[in-house]
DNA sequence: CTTATTTCAGTGTTACTGACATCA
DNA sequence: CTGATGTCAGTATCACTGAAATAA
């Protein structure tokens, strides 16, 4: 048996759209996962070094808004980083809950090297696509995120 | 400060195609999660009743291939599922490796009702989107997820 | 001998919850 | 009092690894 057997996913997984959106994402994030250990760096890092190095100096709970890592695990990354110099952590003078957190030179430094990194996994994941379906993909998907946002 | 703090993620993350499918992904599975735990199930189980639906009778590993979920997995699901009189697990005589899983008439009206729950889900994931745009979205993603198979 | 299937025990990552102390 | 912040401990889900038993 099994002489035209189908590798491909059911119909109806392979045209929903919620399947299709973890399917994908769980290939990126591998491939992601992957390419930023070998910079010895998880994403909750990337993502906390390019929220300070866009927003400049900021508390920890913003820093949690800018770049979608909970904020009671924000604690943990922060630690890291500033255990490898890519940050520094100061109490706020002006309201004494909160730290403040700085990139450093040597975590613009890292910063920059993780971007190029990550630029190369886009243009793999991307591959299949034109210019034009590229931007319109990240279009529909930010539109997608946009109204997550405000349900 | 922070007068003008901006709520929304750096420019960096928003348009980084990885970055948006992970998020749009984690978004996508907690309601999909959500709403499928109000007809108490879980996706793999989903997953797996809609691969024998489609796919007819199947060895684990078959469903394994069908539905993305592991197949270290799938023997828990399965055996969820037949303590819930929705597929039933015999042996297969002709290759005594095997187990025949095979979904039952309960099951299908189980899978019924499930379908009609993510039809909504689907809609209002993709409510900012016009028709159009879907099918273009459901379109692009599935060309980067056959991409990444052949990776 | 090699390969495929099923099964189980365990791991790593992510997102999250709950609680608590601190302070505006 | 309330609400925000930082911290810690712990949880749920998911994808996966490794190993063993069985059989093609």
């Amino acid at each position: 048996m099994d002489l035209m057997a189908d590798d491909s996913p059911p119909t109806r997984l392979r045209t929903m759209a919620s399947w299709l959106m973890t399917q994908v994402a769980v290939g990126a994030d591998r491939v992601v996962g992957e390419r930023l250990a070998t910079a010895d760096t998880r994403r909750h890092h990337y993502r906390v070094l390019a929220a300070l190095d866009e927003s400049g100096p900021s508390s920890q709970a913003e820093v949690a808004r800018n770049c979608g890592v909970h904020s009671s695990d924000v604690v943990a990354v922060v630690n890291d980083l500033v255990g490898k110099g890519l940050v520094d952590r100061s109490p706020d003078p002006a309201d004494r809950r909160r730290n403040t957190i700085t990139i450093t030179a040597v975590g613009v430094g890292k910063l920059r090297e993780l971007d190029a990194l990550l630029a190369d996994v886009q243009d793999e994941l991307l591959a299949p696509l034109t210019t034009d379906e590229r931007t319109e993909l990240v279009r529909l998907l930010g539109l997608v995120l946009e109204h997550q946002g405000r349900s």
